[in-house]
DNA sequence: CTATTATTAGAGTATATACTCTAGGCAGTC
DNA sequence: GACTGCCTAGAGTATATACTCTAATAATAG
C-alpha cells in the first residue's frame, strides 16, 4: 500500500480512537514509522489529511442514500439506508466529534459538509414520501415531513455524542455495535405514529431487533422517574 | 466585582464566542487586562474554569427543570419549559460543542454530566408523563415515552450545533435568537402525531410561532427534493 | 550506466500553551 | 509603623505542535 493511503488509513483509525484533536501529525507519522518529513511530503498539512478523509466519507453516504427513482421503496430498502448510514458514521466517527472546529478552520470543509447536509436531508425527506408512497406511513403535509426529516438527522447524527457522553467512565473503547445500533431504535420511535396498519406490526417487530437488551449499559437506566 | 467572578464571566463569554480550544487562559487574562499569575492564583488550571462553569449551568438547568408534583402541567408550563432549556443552552453554548473533549479531561465533569443528562431525561419523561395526564398528549407506553424523551434529549442537545455547521461561511456570530428558537419548532414537531384533539389546535399554533420565517437564512433552503 | 524524479529520514524551528515562581503592593489591625 | 493576609504583576519555563529544510536514498527512463 503507498504511503499516501497509508497516511489516510491510519490518521482516521488514530482520529477515531483519541479524537483529532489528541492526534498530531507527529503522532501519526510515529505510528506508521515514517519521518514527518515523508509525511508532509504527501500533504500539505493536516487540514488536507482531513479533508481527504472527509471526502471519503461524503461519497460514502452519497453511495449508500442513492435513492431508487423507478421503484417503490421497501422495509428492506429502509433497514438498508439506516444500517449503512450508522455504519458509515461508525467508521467515521472522529468527524462529527470535533466538527465545528474543523468547519472553522477549514472553509472547504465547510462548503462541502454544509451541500453534504443538504443532500442527506433531501435524501431523508424523499425516503419519507417514497415510504408514503410505498404505503408504510401515512402521507403528511410537506412542511411536516421536512421537519421530521431533520430531527432524524439531529438524531442520527447525535447519536454517537450521546453514547460516548452518557458511558461512565469505562474505556471508551467500549462502545460495541449494539450501542451504535440502538440508534436505529431511536430514529424508528420517530416513525412509529406515522406506521399504517398494515405495515405498523412489521416495522414495530423490526424496531424491536434494535431495542437496548442491557439498560444499564447505556447509562440511561437510573433515570429516576 | 470580584477578579474571581470576572475569570468566569469572561471565560464563559470568549468560550462562547470562539470555542474553548481556541482560547487559552492567557487570552483570558489579556483580556481582563489581568496577569496570568493572577488568573493561576484564582483557579488551579483551565480545567477548574470549565468545571466550575459547568456547575452554574447545571444548576440553572435544574431549576428551569424543576416539574411541579403537587399539580397538573399545563401549556404554559411547557412553552416555559422549552424557552428556558434553549436559553440555557444558548448561554452556555461552548460546552457542547467541545463536550467529548471536556469529558475526556476531566473525569469529575464526565460523572457530573452524566448525571446531568439522567436528570433532564427524567425530567423530559416526567412532563411528558404530565402531559399525558392533564390531556395534551395521548398517554403512550412506557418505553415509548422514554425512547421519545430521548429523541427530544437529542434534538434539543444537537440543534445549536446544526445551526452553526449548517450555516455557510457567514461570520458565525450571526446566529439570532430566531433561529434558536427554531429548535422548539423541531421539538414540538416531535409531539404533533401524539397531541389530543382537544389541544391539537392550540399546540399547532404555538408551534407555527417557532416557525423558520426565513429558510434561506438556515441553510437547508436549497434542499433538491 | 546515468540522469532525473520520486520518496524518505531526521534534525531543526517558530510559535503556542498551560502553568510556575518570585517579588511586591494594598488594606486592615494592633 | 509594622505585621498579616489577600491579591497582583510579569518574567519565565517545560513541553507540545505544526511544519520546514537539507541531504540522502530508491526508482525509473533513456
Amino acid at each position: 500500500m503507498k504511503t499516501r493511503d497509508k497516511i489516510l488509513l491510519s490518521s482516521l483509525e488514530l482520529f477515531n480512537d483519541k479524537g483529532e484533536r489528541n492526534i498530531t501529525t507527529n503522532h501519526i507519522a510515529a505510528h506508521l514509522a515514517i519521518s514527518p518529513g515523508n509525511l508532509y511530503y504527501h500533504f500539505r498539512n493536516k487540514s488536507d489529511i482531513i479533508y481527504e478523509i472527509f471526502q471519503e466519507y461524503e461519497k460514502l453516504v452519497d453511495y449508500y442514500l442513492d435513492i431508487p427513482e423507478d421503484r417503490p421503496i421497501t422495509l428492506e430498502d429502509m433497514t438498508f439506508y439506516l444500517e449503512s448510514v450508522f455504519g458509515g458514521l461508525w467508521s467515521y466517527r472522529f468527524f462529527h466529534r470535533d466538527l465545528e472546529y474543523l468547519l472553522d478552520s477549514d472553509p472547504r470543509l465547510r462548503q462541502d459538509y454544509r451541500e453534504f447536509t443538504n443532500r442527506c436531508l433531501a435524501a431523508i425527506n424523499r425516503i419519507f414520501a417514497k415510504l408514503a408512497d410505498a404505503g408504510i406511513i401515512q402521507p403528511q403535509p410537506e412542511d411536516l415531513r421536512s421537519a421530521m426529516s431533520l430531527n432524524v438527522w439531529l438524531v442520527i447524527t447525535n447519536w454517537m455524542a450521546f453514547l460516548k457522553t452518557a458511558h461512565a467512565a469505562e474505556e471508551p473503547a467500549s462502545l460495541s455495535l449494539t450501542e451504535l445500533k440502538q440508534g436505529i431504535y431511536q430514529v424508528l420511535t420517530l416513525e412509529v405514529p406515522y406506521l399504517t396498519p398494515e405495515y405498523r406490526e412489521r416495522v414495530l417487530a423490526l424496531r424491536e431487533k434494535y431495542r437496548p437488551t442491557l439498560p444499564e449499559a447505556q447509562g440511561i437506566s437510573g433515570v429516576e422517574a
